[in-house]
RNA sequence: GCCGCUGUAGCUCAGUCGGUAGAGCAGCGCAUUCGUAAUGCGUAGGUCCCCAGUUCGAUUCCGGGCAGCGGCACCA
């Protein structure tokens, strides 16, 4: 006699065991049709569940973000149903949920091509109007193991085979088609009626190299044709805000074959690079930092004492001369170690913070580089801050707060926080590592940050805090990191006084807030889209007359502006007023000043923005005053 | 690095089933002197990514590179 409780708190009592298709059915066929899942305590469950206790009860449909898994994990399955039928000799192995989709990877003989692609959607549009049942089915695992053997899935009968043995498995059926999968999928395929196939990747077996490598293919799902047509044109939208393309639209910077991951700034790009970075300098040497500048190249023996020889060879640029080996440096903190180790230090000078702007070159496996956002030559705002155990904790909160605040200075507030804890392979004993990750995870939990906690992915000297920001399609970039090291202070000789008068080796804290200039740069042009804030506009306003006899008027403006700090030009061409409004309105820029006889007449200017506000006449005193705090403002977006 | 796709004028792209190529925008010249998102006319511009091969002839076909794009792997 189950008692089912509905999520507004009304209750249905049955007389025998009920399936949650039957209880959608009693409270409305609309419901009933719509039902994808159901969720039962909390747990969600194909609508073919059997419900004989007294549970809570909720109806998923496509209105329910669960509901939207399910159908993209269903159109996942249908995709696979559709690659079997088309190629019955590819096998299948996994294809999970994703942001916006789905994916599927298959092992075939053969790349799928486009072509295939298309066979395969359509393919799955017709699988889809046969509406067939979604059966939920439970195997014994070894039983399972022969029947996936049995056809040739290799890949699946080896998923299962990890699976403890004396688990039961689910399999799932539709039509001729069976795959082992946890579900729940949506009750018959068509409940499918929204997806599209959007592009082919090669992916490696369980994500590792040395495997063999898989076709992908991606999709995307939706419950309504609404939904998937607003995301479709997000895409469209994403792609105009690509810092490859602004980049070469507002003559920001370019790249060239010759000099693949190494980006040739242009004078625009390079003024927004020195705001960025002077506003950096001015920032750090508020908060205690001491800017230092180190060689690009050293000899081989002080990468070898560092481990960078061994262990980082094949992402190492080198060079030699008169029988030297040099490295060109991919990290800057040997560099800095070298400072510190000038002359003795005491437990008084520290926490020393040792900033640079360094410039660095890594030799990035071609397939990694992505723009400006991931190149071989690249400039870090990064720093050392030498320290005691005792001041790991401050250090690192202080860190955070400073994090924040320049992030919020331009305009970021969607942070990710990662916390990557000891590896397997690493240096110093468990009760250091111990409270090394206990002193990050108290800095940030006494900021208060969500954060994603990453078993093993700390670096074998320490473990580390990342700072990600997202680009214009949603792929995450790290900027910043703080990273705990105990080692390399040690194996390059680095020690302090302390008050006991004995030796110590101090510990060192790499980080960095923007991470590359390059890749913070690449993100905020995508943040932006290109209409930089006032601070950071290469160009922040340009004057224009409207016919020739305004022209030293213009002149006079522009240079009164320029006297007073801002980048501001004349654009005297004898073009047509709304022929120039348009073209500096498609470069970005923040502020155009119209003068024609009236302006001129009353000593005035009248001033719009990039938007195409009006913001009417005023004297130039007035503008000067406007501009200049929306800069130090470092807000405006015009 | 791996899988797939792509490479034609400064940019965005068309085109040549093998006979050395075209548009729009940008550039340049002339006219126009104009009030808030494109004035008109004219003109110039190419190693069709590179190197080999097949061919009477290759931008096109074949092979090998390089670079870019989408993923994967990598990102200490």
């Amino acid at each position: 006699m189950p008692v089912v409780t509905l999520p507004d708190g009304s209750q249905r009592e049955f007389a025998q065991p009920v399936t949650v298709a039957e209880v959608a059915r009693t409270i409305g066929a609309g419901l009933a049709r719509a039902a994808l899942a159901g969720k039962v305590d909390g747990r969600l469950v194909d609508t073919s569940f059997t419900i004989s206790d007294d549970v809570q009860l909720g109806i998923i449909t496509d209105k329910d973000a669960e509901g939207l898994e399910v159908i993209r994990h269903s159109t996942a399955h249908l995709m696979a149903y559709a690659v079997k039928e088309l190629f019955p000799a590819a096998q299948v192995t996994i294809g999970p949920v994703i942001e916006n989709g789905f994916y599927y990877d298959f092992a075939y003989e053969r790349p799928f091509t486009p072509d295939d692609l298309a066979a395969i959607e359509q393919r799955m549009g017709e699988l889809a109007r046969r509406d067939l049942p979604v059966q939920r089915e439970v195997w014994q695992r070894d039983e399972a193991i022969a029947f996936f053997k049995s056809i040739g899935e290799h890949y699946k009968a080896e998923l299962i085979d990890a699976i403890p043995p004396d688990q039961a498995v689910s399999l799932y059926r539709e039509g001729d088609f069976v795959d082992l999968c946890r579900g729940p999928h949506v009750p018959s395929t068509g409940k499918l009626k929204v997806f599209r196939l959007m592009k082919l990747a090669g992916a490696y077996w369980r994500g590792d190299h040395r495997n063999e490598q898989l076709q992908r293919i991606y999709g995307t799902a939706w419950g309504r044709k609404e939904d998937q047509d607003a995301y479709l044109h997000l895409l469209e939208e994403a792609e105009k805000r690509d810092h490859r393309k602004l980049g070469r639209q507002l003559d920001l910077f370019h790249l060239q074959d010759e000099a693949p991951g190494m980006v040739f700034w242009h004078p625009k790009g390079w003024t927004i690079w020195q705001e960025v970075e002077q506003y950096m300098r001015r920032v750090l040497s508020r908060n205690g930092y001491c800017e230092v500048k180190t060689p690009m190249i050293m000899d081989r023996s002080l990468w070898e004492r560092s481990g960078h020889w061994q262990n980082y060879a094949e992402n190492m640029f080198t060079t030699a001369s008169e029988n030297r080996d040099y490295a060109i440096k991919p990290m800057n903190c040997p560099g800095h170690i070298q400072i510190f180790n000038q002359g003795l230090r005491s437990y008084r000078d520290l926490p020393l913070r040792l900033a640079e702007f360094g410039s660095c070159h890594r030799n990035e496996p071609s397939g990694a580089l992505h723009g400006i956002m991931r190149v071989r030559a690249f400039v870090q705002d990064d720093a050392h801050i030498f320290c005691t155990e005792a001041q790991v904790l401050p250090e690192t909160a202080a860190f955070i707060d400073l994090l924040q605040q320049i992030y919020a200075d331009f305009g970021f507030t969607e942070i990710l926080v990662k916390l990557s804890t000891r590896p397997e392979k690493r240096i110093g004993s468990d009760e250091v590592w111990e409270r090394a990750e206990a002193a990050l995870a108290e800095a940030l939990a006494a900021k208060g940050l969500d954060y994603d906690l990453q078993p093993g992915e700390g670096a074998f000297y320490g473990p580390k805090i990342e700072f990600s920001l997202k680009d214009c399609l949603g792929r995450v970039w790290q900027c910043g990191t703080l990273q705990l090291d105990f080692a390399l202070p040690q194996r390059l000789d680095a020690h302090y006084v302390g008050e006991n008068n004995e030796r110590h080796i101090p510990v060192m804290l790499h980080r960095a807030i923007l991470g590359s200039l390059e890749r913070f740069i690449g993100i905020l042009v995508e943040h932006y889209a290109g209409a930089m804030p006032l601070w950071l506009s290469p160009q922040q306003a340009v004057v224009l007359n409207i016919s020739e006899k305004q022209a030293d008027y213009a002149g006079q403006v522009a240079a009164a502006l320029r006297a007073a700090g801002l980048r501001v030009e004349a654009d005297l061409r004898n073009e047509k007023i709304t022929y120039k409004i348009r073209e500096h309105s498609l470069n970005k820029l923040p502020y155009q000043i119209v003068v024609g006889d009236k302006e001129v007449a009353a000593d005035l200017v009248t001033v719009r923005t990039r938007g195409g506000r009006d913001l009417g006449q005023m004297p130039i005193g007035a503008l000067i005053r406007r501009l200049l705090a929306e800069v130090s403002a470092h807000s405006g977006t015009a």
